[in-house]
DNA sequence: CTTATGTCAGTGAAACTGATATTG
DNA sequence: CCAATATCAGTTACACTGACATAA
């Protein structure tokens, strides 16, 4: 007789499945006055924090391929909140700057985004939210570290 | 002078999409063998949990709309893997069951399933994940209370 | 008339692979 | 020749909204 492997009430990978949906649908709220997805509120925010990324750089560091960033930071730079280059300083690669819209927007994006944020650890205290962040973080490292 | 409202380092948001992120290329690699989707193998398991279920009892059991488990169902069902009586015995649901194929095929990717969701959890102690699921849950009901 | 359900159709965001050109 | 980059094109999995018919 065969016993299910995964249980539903206890599957961490199901609770971990429907809490990123829950934040998704959340943060696409927050986000839509704005007139940002996700995807380029996240390459918005790891430019201010690395500002001068190339295409390629920003890829990595968001854990998507350099195309899937390509097609968001086109639709950025169409808006005017950033800027690169028209031709390479060096190589191929184009730095990417926010600019002064960019960064403003950002900053509204960012409030929302916290607001979100803090919405969804309401029921957890402090300590508890920072060892939620690393035990997620220990999974992602987990299931990379066997990826190759 | 305004200082970012989200940061990246600790952004428990952050951590969760790129968990969820991770977990998801997992779970395809583990199960394109089999040829199943994450959102099929995922209505399999309900499935074999609450046998009988319509299609619209589905939806709100994963948190889609009854058009999108509409399209899951309909592979599922093209396969052979569960059966949907032609005509509604009450009203107009039709009461999904697994087939014998489907509950072999399940058995299999809830093998799958299992050994990725204890990969992402290598790091952590049972209470630990334990805690980790108990927290994520706690996430979603507080982003769902705001919802509505 | 209202509600729930199944179903068809179209749309959308966000990722992917493949291929090509350019530069160091 | 090789490696990294930018970019174009096509595809895919999966969700969504809208609309309609039907049954209780």
């Amino acid at each position: 007789m065969t016993q299910p492997a995964v249980h539903l009430e206890t599957s961490v990978g199901l609770a971990l499945k429907q809490a990123a949906a829950a934040l998704r649908t959340a943060m696409d709220a927050a986000l839509r006055p704005l007139d940002l997805g996700v995807s380029q509120y996240a390459c918005l925010e790891q430019l201010r924090h690395r500002p001068g990324l190339s295409a390629a750089e920003l890829a990595r560091a968001t854990f998507v391929t350099r195309q899937s960033m390509h097609a968001v930071l086109q639709g950025l730079q169409e808006r005017g909140l950033l800027t690169r280059p028209a031709t390479a300083p060096a190589g191929r690669a184009l730095p990417t700057e926010l600019t002064t819209a960019g960064a403003s927007l950002l900053d509204r994006a960012s409030r929302a985004v916290a607001e979100v944020e803090q919405r969804m650890l309401t029921a957890l205290s402090a300590p508890a939210a920072a060892r939620l962040q690393q035990d997620l973080l220990a999974c992602v490292a987990a299931l990379e570290a066997q990826a190759r």
